[in-house]
DNA sequence: AAGTGGTCTAGACCACCTA
DNA sequence: AGGTGGTCTAGACCACTTC
């Protein structure tokens, strides 16, 4: 059993990007939900919102719920799908390795940056990802080692936020990103195939967890001419 | 007279903003808020709700709500903040010059980003942005015409999201942007002060209102080293 | 066991849109 | 006037944390 709003918004989500409900259209009315669901109001419009929060419908006051197209916002529709990732999904063949994966105390920028003592233990992780043979993007990750005990390279191939989602059950909260353009530093010069192009983008990414924690911080350096962020911003209400 | 949700929200956004709450405390119990604002608990739960969206708090099952430092997240907690004006307020000395206002057909491209007929009327609005005496950004907007009527230089150079939102009473809903890097046109050779730089950044605007309905296409051209996006992601409950 | 936030209910009244 | 979504209420029960 679950939610019974993340049950409806699931149903009705489906039901949207299945082409049950033409975009433009309208879905049908919170009294009507009311009764096909077999709830109360306030549950249907916990529904509704986050399907207005998430892309699939605009809620307009005094007319009702307009279906918007969702085949158009099919990307990162959550702002916290890493880069990583989403190149995995784009480029085909992606392949990731592993170049450091070390156990570390924080020098001092990156004891303000994780709020770690200086004595503390730190994993640093590099990778480089490959898509299409071509490495272009070189991320490096700092991790508190209190949250995470034990890393392999065989979890660092693949999506550590899965690992820690999935495999730890540790909920990921809210992270902050800066994006930025800088020169590429020689690092970046030696890990990727930069191609004659004389800037990298910059991703730093600051993840937190359920409980305000901090947990992560991760530079992410693309190669620009592959780069590309999506996001999808709206106002919301209560 | 206003929403008490976000009366409720207000007061207690200005107490953690104004240090009134340390950040890592706890704020009050939801119950205790109850009596202290004389309201219903879900009022008080739409407040919480939305100062946990806007990065001011962070809710925790069993434990309660942790005050943020909201001063780390002084930057758009709504991605919405377009960038020149994050640019204005960055900058100090900073000057918009309008260098094309016209009414114009859309081309195939613009048909299909606007989502226009191409004997449509649309407002094709060149500017640029200098930043203590360097053009740094070039914004190029298209808007339906079909909504804003009369537009001025004047208005070109304040906001024209104020403009929008403020004067003609129309609430912007959302918006979905696509940040990519690429080599600069002739176009941005002759307006911006690129330095020897090689690339720009170019932030794709697709700017949407209440109904649902395409309003705006806004390319924005940043030259590299004065570009920042900075960008608040969290995920969110009912 | 007590306190916290998370979900759910049934009903009320209001603001807005369409007719 | 009737339908729609937006706000608000008072109360209930559940899940999680802390003691």
């Amino acid at each position: 059993m679950q939610n019974k709003y993340l049950q409806i918004y699931k149903e009705i989500a489906d039901q949207i990007q299945g082409g049950g409900f033409e975009p433009g259209s309208k879905l049908p009315s919170e009294h009507d939900l009311v009764e096909r669901f077999q709830t109360s109001r306030e549950t249907i419009r916990k529904a509704l919102s986050q399907l207005a929060q998430n892309g699939f419908i605009q809620k307009v006051q005094g007319k009702g719920s307009i279906v918007l197209d969702a085949r158009k916002f099919d990307f990162p529709v959550s702002g916290l799908v890493s880069f990583t990732e989403l190149a995995d999904m784009l480029g085909g063949n992606a392949v990731t390795e592993v170049e450091k994966l070390a156990l570390i105390h924080p020098d001092s920028s990156l004891q303000g940056a994780l709020q770690a003592a200086p004595d503390s233990f730190i994993w640093e992780v590099h990778r480089i990802r490959e898509i299409d043979g071509e490495r272009i993007i070189f991320d490096k990750d700092f991790f508190k080692k209190m949250y995470v005990d034990n890393l392999t390279e065989e979890i660092c191939r693949g999506s550590i936020y899965d690992y820690i989602e999935n495999e730890l059950g540790m909920a990921i909260s809210f992270a902050r990103k800066e994006i930025t353009v800088e020169a590429p530093t020689e690092e970046d010069r030696n890990y990727l195939d930069l191609e004659g192009y004389e800037t990298v983008v910059v991703v730093k990414n600051f993840v937190y967890f359920d409980d305000a924690s901090l947990f992560q911080y991760t530079e992410s350096r693309h190669r620009p001419d592959k780069f590309k962020f999506v996001d999808f911003a709206r106002r919301t209400k209560a």
